[in-house]
DNA sequence: ACAAAAGTGTTACTTTTACACCCATGA
DNA sequence: TCATGGGTGTAAAAGTAACACTTTTGT
């Protein structure tokens, strides 16, 4: 079976290819269907769910290692990324996780072997365009699997707090960030924008003073083009224009003081 | 000399005791004559200065481990100490680095001792009443010393861009979080409040404006009480209402959306 | 023709900004 | 008594919040 030739290789080598003690998690979120959906794979044994994550190789940047985990994950490259969070706690549950599964796959480690030790991770957050993302297939795992937000199945470890973690920094980024490039496609109408937001933030907004607000940031370019196909008035498409939209994300909005 | 042994103690015990590959790095902001400062510490051949780090236990949280250097550097206990971004890119220079300093000890390391390794580092920054900190004799640094944030000097590695974006990290909490305790006396004028909000925004702030903005937060009381041996009027006397403080520090002003 | 989402403006209210005078104190 | 920072209010401007009707489309 693949996944168990996979795990030997990687409890083998690991410790001389990957930084030890330390991994990355990370939170994908794509938008579908105006709900917001977050990336998860099956424990190989049990119902419960985890954050795709990984290990840094010795000569790798943070950052990257996230990058590829998400690559490895989603095939997709250039996605936005962020760090948000280091989850520092001794994780003393970790240990017997992994004892009893790699028992499973009828794989003996010593008791001193790296994967058995205490594991810092660096929390991520990436933004995907849900349609572009092609679920490949990862050994590690059984499936994977797009979860709504808000109807969440059981979590291994403590990935639930990391995913709450997740969400609360992005709703705080929204206060003075801007937000959809990545999630959404590249031509969307405002009403899904909003519906973006009011996803993330869990509440509903007023549609035209959203749309005041929002346009009001000049990040957005009005096409000459309709969505077509729908059921009511067509509404307009609009796209990110990507120079001002990288430029607010560097400023900020709403200085405050 | 006591700094040679510890160090030589650190390098010989450190593997065992210490997670590998992870340090933290504390930015340890005071306030001070209406500047803020930052403590630094010298390196102990060079004129170039550092910040406050350590190693982390491999059963301690990571919180507790930069709140234990800060112990080490302050002796303050229970002050407001938050991790704010991990620096992960594998910095080549810090190798050569420690194996000059070595060499100047008088101390040899094999090529692949833990030391040289790569290390990720955990940005963490504290805020401190300036007055109550007492600098502790440390055996690693020469010298500890507090310097302006707008007179500094070459920093070691890339800690200053690790300082600056402590200093971004807060700039941006100042727009949803309220800051001051643990920075200022128990007892302060509106005025010095004022100033730590100008120092750490690097800009004026209307003197009216300011107090009826920060009043409507109403995280503040007014006691009866002013200060004395002003050269001026006597300004009142403000302290924080800890409960609603620490509400606000939870909840976050300035919503947006 | 009907149901449902899209487009659009105005008014009241709140918040923010800009600004100036008198007062209290120590030197 | 003088110099200096402290205390205080108001008016104009900007921004935010609440709200309803007409248009367009697919069915």
């Amino acid at each position: 079976m693949a996944m168990n030739e996979y795990i030997r290789q990687l409890l083998s080598s690991g410790e001389h290819d990957f930084l030890p003690s330390l991994s990355v998690d990370c939170v994908i979120l794509g938008f579908h269907e105006n709900q917001l959906k977050v990336l998860l794979l099956k424990h190989r044994y049990m119902d419960i769910w985890a954050l795709p994550g990984g290990f840094i190789y010795k000569d790798e940047p943070t950052d990257a290692a996230a990058m590829r985990v998400l690559r490895e994950r989603t095939g997709l490259n250039e996605i936005f990324l962020r760090q948000f969070y280091i989850f520092g706690e001794p994780e003393r549950s970790q240990r017997e996780f992994h004892i009893r599964d790699l028992e499973k796959d009828g794989i003996n480690v010593n008791d001193d072997h790296w994967i058995l030790q205490r594991f810092v991770t660096i929390g991520y957050y990436a933004l995907v365009e849900f349609s572009k993302v092609n679920l490949l297939p990862y050994t590690i795992a059984e499936k994977s699997m797009w979860w709504d937000i808000h109807d969440l199945p059981e979590f291994m470890l403590d990935h639930r707090k990391i995913l709450d973690k997740a969400i609360e920094t992005l709703r705080i980024q929204l206060n003075y960030q801007p937000i959809g490039y990545n999630l959404l496609p590249e031509k969307f109408t405002l009403t899904e924008l909003q519906n973006l937001y009011e996803t993330i933030l869990d509440k509903n907004l007023d549609r035209r003073n959203f749309q005041r607000k929002i346009i009001s940031y000049q990040i957005l370019r009005r096409l000459n083009e309709k969505k077509k196909g729908v059921p009511h008035k067509s509404p307009y498409l609009h796209s990110f224009d990507i120079e001002k939209y990288n430029d607010a994300l560097n400023k900020g909005f709403n200085a405050g003081w």
